[in-house]
DNA sequence: CCTATTTCAGATGGACTGAGATAC
DNA sequence: CGTATCTCAGTCAATCTGAAATAG
């Protein structure tokens, strides 16, 4: 092999990957966890054909009740637009169903089939093994902290 | 206006946009936060007519010397081929130098320039600034907790 | 002959915008 | 009328892959 590699020389450390002025800044940190964070949670759910956005619509289904798109959309982060495309998508495998709102022509009324909620549960728990996997370096008392401090910088109290 | 805002209606909180269970995850936290953290610093730089990986760039040939793009790379979270994009960025603003390596005609090799190395404090100046407004919600002891624990996360120890 | 470097061309997935059609 | 909803087309920055050209 060849001569450029004095990093793998140096240790231990696998990552590491950033000028140290970089490396201390918390919004490099976030941006590297998220990073690592996404492709875990979008390889655990591709492994069941599932997207971020069908967790993040199923989970609002089930805690709201049937609602339009636009309900959806404001409760959750997914955009109007993209809206559109997870509500085809899981419809078109029977997870929710779609019915135009007899009382409002404009909306459609979204929600949950019992299959829908089956699979809600499957991507549940293998999400709960992905964000194990994520915080291993961490102790449950550590892991609680991060989160507390995360939904604090995020603003969803 | 309408009639479809429940939510403005319950209170004081500004986001909280994602059911309960999907609030309760590391991994979405993370990813809500590196977003903010994205914008803002990717508006902050813009001001300064730079982007994300320039600092990063700059930052790496101050700790390192002039060195080739593969070494940069290898040095940092840029991708071998967006190097190539950052460099001719920099190189066309007088901020970096690329000359052949007369020592191995593969390499480019690439240093700062004096205009350089002052493009780099006025930039760290300002993500002090952003991340200082991005942990606004939290002192500076739990600051520092937090950078701790998205280091080990992330493993750069 | 195999490997390393630079470069380009493009795929990918996610967040977001603008506008049109329809309904209130 | 103005506004809301759904939909589509498309932008944007970032990450990453593949392969060509060149050099060791």
């Amino acid at each position: 092999m060849g001569d450029a590699n004095d990093l793998a020389t140096v240790g231990g450390m696998e990552s590491c990957r950033a000028p140290a002025r970089v490396r201390a800044l918390p919004s490099w940190l976030l941006n590297q966890a998220a990073l690592a964070a996404n492709r875990s949670v979008g390889d655990g759910l591709a492994a069941l054909g599932a997207r971020r956005h069908h967790f993040v619509l199923l989970a609002a289904l089930d805690e709201l009740g049937p609602a339009s798109q636009a309900d959806l959309s404001r409760r959750t982060t997914i955009d109007r637009s993209d809206m559109v495309a997870a509500v085809n998508e899981l419809a078109g495998r029977g997870l929710v169903e779609r019915a135009p709102d007899p009382a409002d022509g404009r909306r459609n009324v979204v929600s949950l089939t019992p299959a829908g909620r089956r699979h809600l549960r499957t991507l549940d728990r293998r999400l709960a093994g992905i964000q194990d996997d994520l915080l291993a370096a961490l102790s449950p008392a550590e892991r609680r902290t991060l989160v507390a401090l995360l939904t604090r910088v995020v603003g969803a109290e």
